[in-house]
DNA sequence: CTGAAAGCGCTTACAG
DNA sequence: CTGAAAGCGCTTACAG
């Protein structure tokens, strides 16, 4: 990919009448440049629209202006579930701020796995973003090999003290809705669970059974919306009596209410039915669902925050967030 | 972001015996390259785990290794159009056959744009990637005044001929859809619109048109599912007797949907809905959508083929891609 | 505060 | 086919 004649540090230098070393100092904070010379080389950065060359830069520096958003999903959850959008959206705009740029890597086959280790342990990156890791990835272990800093959204099953992360109170915010479901009056709970090698699957579990006893029906999905439909259908199958259901994602819930529309049950009047996440899906269902709040902004800039931290050297350190439960039609 | 030391061309080629030169050579392509030294090369990489130095070979090549991807668009659509992820995806792919990565950049608000403009224009990479361009956006001309490389999905609107594109037909999608409601019998049509600063606005309208005829009742809608919802409320006050309708896209038309069935109208029986797009969204509403598919693998391919040409230095060439009418339930 | 110089890791004519 | 050398654009001790 070629590029035109671009100015460079020799010609800002050259136009303000100062050294290349004067130049960089200024570009570099200022620190031990003259108020005249720092007039003169910002007056020769706009004449000559002059923009540092960061391939250069970096490799005097060894560091790096970009991190891998790592997204190791199968494709069809990165299709349909909007919280990766989101998640996306908060990333890129908190490292924004740092002057950082994300690299989105897929790593959906185990090709595609392979293909991503590589890239980001050969040092073209500064540090990894790693979502919804699976226990059991080999990735994550990769990568820790090969001291690439890295964190996870969500906690890291097996990786807990070696590894940042950044995570909503998962079994709270189960708690919370499944003790709202109570509340409602219902009696006969149940659950949809997120896939149980990952910590939002397996806490959530943990928070429902806290207030539903360990007795309670359980169906394992898998954050997909067929798997919410199908997950309900069985889930009716096991115990036609069930009143309530916690379904481990909005995408899930979404499915669910489809499979109760055409078990001819509504909702809620038969069945309560209380999702996770609160995202746009939850607006967008009919009726409109109960569910619990993941601040997507603040995950996101914590998530920045401890990744340049784990870049800076500092020990890993983890941040859970607390969840806030939001009652509409469905319960 | 610190890196610790990695091994250069100097570690295989003092491993291998040979010079640096000779290293390089093997490395980008081989020619001129002995089958002896060539051996010793290649044992000396994996044993020394050499990975070459993106910055240092960019900095002598001037070459990028990433291109831009870029989103310009307010962040309801990003988050719940399951689109852009189908094209993310899909470009992702077909970047890392190049070796080349995607960085992602979002254009939400003005100051976002600046930035995004800012950086992709300085250099740092290849080419860009522009995704839903509305006309009048000044980030293009922007990009087309600095020699940017740069391709879009949909037609530039006012660019078509300076700026390399690939898009489905949408206005023969257009036809084949409301082709497709009179033939069911349909007789009072109306439409439901993208943005109409977009080709996919005008397109499908101008096709809608060629069926339905100029007085057939249109809205303008936004992508968005409360966009659709509300601008099928609207077009109900406009004319009660509307039998069908042709919504721009699948998402719009999901919200399409809940109107209808806020207002008391059955889908199909009292009016018909056909979308756009044909995404994971179709099968997800009640009922299933009649809808167009935009063969998303195969336009992602095409975008960075006409990307990686742009970049080359190929003249303009735009592709359109034939749909395909899918039919479903809701017609 | 500032300049001269070394060096980051690589590629690429240039000789041979 | 291959080595020696220059140079890509920057940063950073080192002297002064």
């Amino acid at each position: 990919m070629t590029r035109r004649r671009r100015p460079t540090i020799h010609d800002v230098a050259a136009a303000a009448g100062v050294s290349r070393g004067t130049v960089s100092r200024y570009l570099n904070g200022g620190h031990h440049v003259s108020p005249g010379s720092a007039k003169a080389i910002q007056r020769a950065v706009l004449e000559t629209g002059y923009v540092v060359n960061q391939h250069a830069r970096s490799l005097v520096t060894s560091r790096s202006h970009s991190v891998a958003f790592i997204l190791a999903e199968p494709q069809e959850r990165l299709f349909e579930d909007p919280n990766f959008n989101v998640l996306l959206h908060g990333t890129t705009q908190a490292l924004a701020e740092h002057d950082i740029m994300l690299l989105l890597t897929i790593a959906g086959s185990v090709e595609d796995r392979r293909r991503v280790s590589r890239y980001v342990t050969s040092g073209h990156v500064g540090g990894a973003m790693l979502v919804s890791s699976h226990s059991g990835d080999p990735l994550i272990g990769e990568l820790l090999a090969r001291d690439v800093p890295v964190v996870t959204i969500g906690r890291p099953l097996g990786h807990e003290h070696s590894i940042p992360y950044v995570a909503v109170d998962d079994r709270e915010g189960a708690r919370q809705l499944t003790l709202h479901l109570k509340e409602r009056g219902r009696t006969r709970l149940a659950t949809i669970t997120g896939p149980l090698d990952t910590s939002g699957g397996v806490d959530r579990l943990a928070g429902f059974r806290d207030i539903a006893g360990p007795a309670a029906p359980v169906v394992e999905g898998d954050y997909t919306l067929a798997g919410g439909r199908n997950a309900m259908a069985r889930l009716l199958e096991l115990d036609p009596s069930i009143d309530a259901v916690f379904v481990g994602s909005d995408l899930m819930a979404s499915g669910a209410l489809i499979a109760l529309r055409e078990a001819g049950r509504r909702v809620p009047e038969d069945v309560a039915v209380g999702g996770f996440d609160d995202s746009l899906v939850a607006l967008s269902t009919e009726p409109e669902l109960t569910s619990i709040r993941q601040p997507w902004t603040q995950l996101s800039r914590e998530l920045v925050r401890l990744l340049l931290s784990a870049i800076d050297g500092a020990a890993p350190s983890a941040v859970t967030i607390p969840t806030e439960l939001i009652i509409r039609q469905s319960t």
